[in-house]
DNA sequence: CAAGAGGCCTGTTAGC
DNA sequence: TGCTAACAGGCCTCTT
C-alpha cells in the first residue's frame, strides 16, 4: 500500500490531482476506499475543473486488461486528438465525453486519476496515461488492476453493455417507489444483495448499502419479497437521503492525499455502522455486528434492524 | 429468466 | 520468524 508521506514524491502528489483515498477507520478494521456513486461524483467534479477543454494528444496503455473494448490498438488510435468536452457519471461509471466518443471508466475498488506533469515519475500502479495538449498527463492508477475502460461512439453509449442494464439513479426524480416495490417483491434474494444489484438501482456499493439499511431499520438478510410496502417506501427514502447526503459531503474518505481542489470527502463522519464492528450503535447502544450476506461483509445493528418484522 | 459461481488482481493477514 | 494460503471486493461471463 502506498503511504502519504514518503518525502520525495509527496510534493508532487500534492501538486497534482489525487482524487484518491484509503480509508482507515481504526486499528481493528482498515478498509480501502471503494468508489461508489458519491465518490465517483466527487472525482467527476474535480476532474471537470481540471481537464475539460483539453485535448488528448496520445495514450499509453501499460496494463492492457484495463481496456475492455475496443482493442488496445484501436483504443489508442481513436482517442488520440479528441477533446474532452465534458465529464459525466452514470451509477459508478465515470463518462468522459470526447469530441466523437465517450470514454467509459469504472474505478472498481481502487482506481484513481492523477493529473501530473510528465516529469513526475510513474508509480508501479500507473496503468494508463493520457497525454494532454496542456503538457500534462492524466494518469490512471489502480493497485488491483480491476478498473475497466471502454471507448464507444456517443450514439452507442446507452446500448453499451455497461450502461444498458443499469437501473435508475437513486434520486427522488428517478427512483420510483412503485418500481422498487415491483423489483423487490418478486425476489428471494436478501435485500442487501438487491441494493448492490446495479440493475435494480445504480450506484450503491457495500458502504452505502449498509448505511441505507441501517437508516431504514431493515435487517440486511431479509428477503426482498418479505418486505412490506411501507418498508420498501422507507427503504426508498433512505436510499435517496443517504446518497444525497454522501454526495453533498463529497463521499467517504478517511485518509486522502491533499490536492489543489480539496476534493476529499467527509461522509466518514456520518457512517453509523460501516467499519464500526463491535462499536456502539448511535441509536440504541447495542453492539454493531459484522456478518456475511451474499459473500459481502455486512455491518448492522441487531437491535435496530430485526430479522423479523421490525 | 434469475441467481450463483468463477475469474480478474494484489496487499494484507491469518495460520502454520 | 518466515513462509504460504486465504481473503476482499465490483462487475462480467459462464453455468445451472
Amino acid at each position: 500500500m502506498e503511504t502519504a508521506g514518503t518525502t520525495q514524491n509527496n510534493k508532487d502528489q500534492e501538486a497534482g490531482l489525487f482524487l484518491a483515498s484509503f480509508i482507515e477507520f481504526n486499528t481493528k478494521e482498515r478498509v480501502e476506499n471503494m468508489p461508489e456513486l458519491p465518490e465517483v461524483e466527487n472525482v467527476r467534479n474535480g476532474l471537470k475543473q481540471l481537464i475539460v477543454g483539453k485535448r488528448i494528444t496520445g495514450a499509453r496503455v501499460l496494463w492492457p486488461n484495463i481496456i475492455k473494448d475496443p482493442s488496445v490498438t484501436e483504443f489508442k488510435q481513436r482517442i488520440e486528438g479528441q477533446e474532452i468536452k465534458d465529464i459525466r457519471r452514470r451509477g459508478k461509471f465515470l463518462l468522459f465525453v470526447l469530441s466523437r466518443d465517450v470514454l467509459i471508466s469504472h474505478l472498481r475498488m481502487e482506481g484513481k486519476y492523477r493529473l501530473e506533469g510528465p516529469e513526475v515519475p510513474l508509480t508501479k500502479h500507473t496503468h494508463v496515461i493520457f497525454e494532454l495538449d496542456s503538457k500534462e498527463e492524466l494518469r490512471y492508477l489502480d493497485v488491483r488492476k480491476f478498473g475497466k475502460m471502454s471507448l464507444v461512439e456517443k450514439a452507442d453509449l446507452d446500448e453499451h453493455p455497461s450502461m444498458r442494464s443499469l437501473g435508475p439513479e437513486p434520486t427522488d426524480d428517478t427512483l420510483e417507489t412503485i418500481y422498487l416495490i415491483k423489483a423487490l417483491k418478486k425476489t428471494e434474494r436478501p435485500v442487501k444483495a438487491c441494493l448492490l444489484d446495479q440493475k435494480i438501482v445504480a450506484g450503491i456499493g457495500n458502504i452505502y448499502a449498509d448505511e441505507i439499511l441501517y437508516d431504514a431499520y431493515i435487517h440486511p438478510e431479509r428477503k426482498g419479497k418479505e418486505l412490506n410496502e411501507d418498508e420498501i417506501k422507507r427503504l426508498r427514502d433512505s436510499i435517496i437521503s443517504i446518497m444525497n447526503r454522501a454526495v453533498e459531503k463529497g463521499g467517504t474518505t478517511i485518509r486522502t492525499y491533499a490536492n489543489a481542489y480539496g476534493a476529499e470527502g467527509s461522509y466518514q463522519e456520518c457512517l453509523a455502522v460501516y467499519g464500526r464492528t463491535e462499536e456502539v450503535c448511535p441509536r440504541c447502544q447495542h453492539t454493531i455486528r459484522k456478518i456475511k450476506v451474499g459473500q459481502r461483509g455486512t455491518h448492522y445493528c441487531p437491535q435496530c434492524q430485526k430479522a423479523g418484522r421490525e
